[in-house]
RNA sequence: GUCCCGUUCGUCUAGAGGUUAGGACACUGGCCUUUCACGCCGGUAACAGGGGUUCAAUUCCCCUACGGGACGCCA
């Protein structure tokens, strides 16, 4: 059924749907989940996505909050084709729809207080009901004084239900009786969000709406909004939530932070959208999606009813395959961006880019990588790592130490194949075996035990700084033996 | 409380009325090896429970439990 309705929305128009948060906040990774599921199920289809803010809420909208959505949609290459536009610019039209449905008496005003509503709740609410406005206003003929404070509401149809063909969830029927008479204008004569997510739906040609799960009670009021409007519904997709890692609602300990957060722990933004867009969605055993493939293969319609819950390591996983998977010069401005962070800049992105292949199937995060990459930047390592010092760094290697600095210095050519045979000299005049000779040095160029192949990591180095930090570490170990004895 | 939705390894998921219930992350045993990774081979681990329907159900139906969402002059 789904497919055919997908189908369906290919051959007769073009597919518009949008993004529509709200501006309260930075955008988080259910919000960019959302984003991503619109941007591919429109790039699937060939249709637009359109990027509306939803602000009618003036109090609690915020341009910084407007600003840190932008940017992270921008970093998850999510900017949407067209807007942003903003919900509050079009109030004029919100209202006169307004007035248009009190004229025509599928709307009435309402002189409740607020005071009064509480009340009724709590009494519903004790008597084991569902909380909803009872109507009392709807045949009200006359306010109560001239100027009283009042709101508009929608006089809901009586009787019969509310049913759509829901793209993910699938049918869903809401019986109307089950819903009351919502308010479309507030008392100081501002539209809610109810009324404006229709009338902006329509105006812009939306016909079909991906959202999160916690929208599905809101569809059939605005279902029957359109319809008595007698303007054409949209389609529907509910998508699960995400849960944290506790499994109940996302948190700030449980991702409910900004996705650029996630720039800041080393993601790609590839990754990231790759990780999420397997959350509720499959094509058979395949884990690992580009940005085209996913553009190509994705479709809301195949998206799971049940909710996911956030996994950090296998979003690290995925990571370390698109790092791999990569080409170096993708990586650079994450890489360069975390390098400045470790307050390493200017650095020669010639040389960069010739060193990245090295480190791409050792890092899982970019954070990783230029910690990695770092030895090669700075002018002199600001220390040994204590445990590799004190593995690898002992008296006895001293002396093969300072052999291979003086056989390097004279070396003609500084290549794999010239640093290797002073290797395999320096091992067997000493006869000892590689790692006997191989992890001093490592420590001694990089400060740690860790490193890309040791001839490769000195081709990097080069010669000079090569030389340089080898004489630091026979020098080192020069002190430790003082000491000793 | 009322309404709506959901429930396959710890996690993300595949799956079909009859399968040794598949893959991936994580964990773990081994191989490879100059370190760290990568890679390769192997292992542990799941159909929430109870009733039906059926020759046969984890798959279809009902109930229960658990989880989530909604119930605003928020969006």
């Amino acid at each position: 059924m789904c497919q055919i309705m997908c189908e369906w929305t290919r051959k007769n128009m073009t597919l518009r749907t949008r993004f529509a948060p709200s501006p309260t906040g930075f955008l988080h990774i259910g919000g960019a989940r959302t984003a991503l599921f619109c941007h591919l199920h429109a790039r699937r289809y060939g249709g637009k996505t359109i990027l509306r803010v939803e602000d009618t809420d003036r109090e609690r909208s915020k341009q910084e909050a407007v600003d840190a959505i932008l940017a992270g949609m921008h970093w998850m290459g999510l900017d949407p084709d067209e807007g942003p536009f903003y919900q509050s610019d079009n109030v004029e039209k919100h209202l006169d729809i307004a007035e248009q449905l009190l004229v025509g008496e599928r709307a009435y005003r309402c002189y409740c207080t607020k005071e009064e509503l509480d009340e009724m709740r709590e009494k519903q609410r004790a008597e084991g009901l569902k909380p909803r406005y009872d109507g009392r206003c709807r045949h009200r003929t006359a306010a109560p004084a001239e100027e009283t404070p009042h709101v508009i509401r929608f006089l809901r149809p009586k009787g019969g239900e509310v049913v759509w063909q829901d793209k993910i969830q699938g049918e869903i029927r809401v019986r109307n009786d089950e819903l009351d008479d919502l308010i479309l204008v507030r008392s100081d004569g501002s539209p809610t969000y109810n009324l404006a997510v229709v009338v902006d739906d329509h105006q812009m040609g939306i016909n079909l709406v991906i959202r999160g799960e916690d929208h599905i009670s809101n569809t059939p009021r605005q279902i029957q909004l359109f319809e008595a409007l007698a303007w054409e519904v949209p389609e529907y997709a509910h998508m699960p939530l995400l849960h944290g890692a506790d499994g109940g609602k996302l948190s700030k300990r449980h991702g409910a932070v900004s996705v650029l957060s996630y720039r800041d722990e080393g993601f790609l933004p590839s990754a990231l959208n790759n990780y999420l867009v397997r959350l509720g969605w499959s094509h058979g055993d395949q884990e690992i999606f580009s940005r085209e493939e996913m553009e190509q293969l994705f479709d809301v319609c195949e998206v799971g009813r049940s909710a996911a819950i956030f996994n950090h390591e296998k979003l690290t996983w995925i990571n370390g395959n698109h790092i791999r998977d990569a080409e170096p010069k993708e990586l650079l401005e994450e890489l360069n961006y975390h390098l400045v962070k470790l307050g390493i800049e200017g650095v020669d992105q010639k040389k960069l880019l010739s060193v990245i292949p090295e480190f791409q199937e050792r890092s899982k995060t970019m954070v990783e990588m230029a910690t990695k990459v770092s030895f090669l930047f700075v002018d002199t390592l600001s220390g040994y790592d204590p445990a590799a010092a004190k593995k690898h760094l002992k008296i006895s290697s001293k002396k093969p130490l300072a052999q291979l600095a003086r056989r390097l210095e004279s070396l003609p050519e500084w290549s794999l194949e010239g640093i290797e045979k002073v290797f395999v000299s320096v091992m067997d005049q000493f006869d000892i075996k590689m790692g006997k000779l191989a992890q001093p040095v490592r420590v001694s160029l990089t400060g740690t035990g860790t490193s890309p192949g040791i001839y490769e990591t000195l081709q990097m180095l080069g010669r000079e700084k090569t030389l340089s930090r080898l004489q630091a570490g026979v020098a080192y170990l020069e002190e430790k033996e003082q000491e000793l004895s």
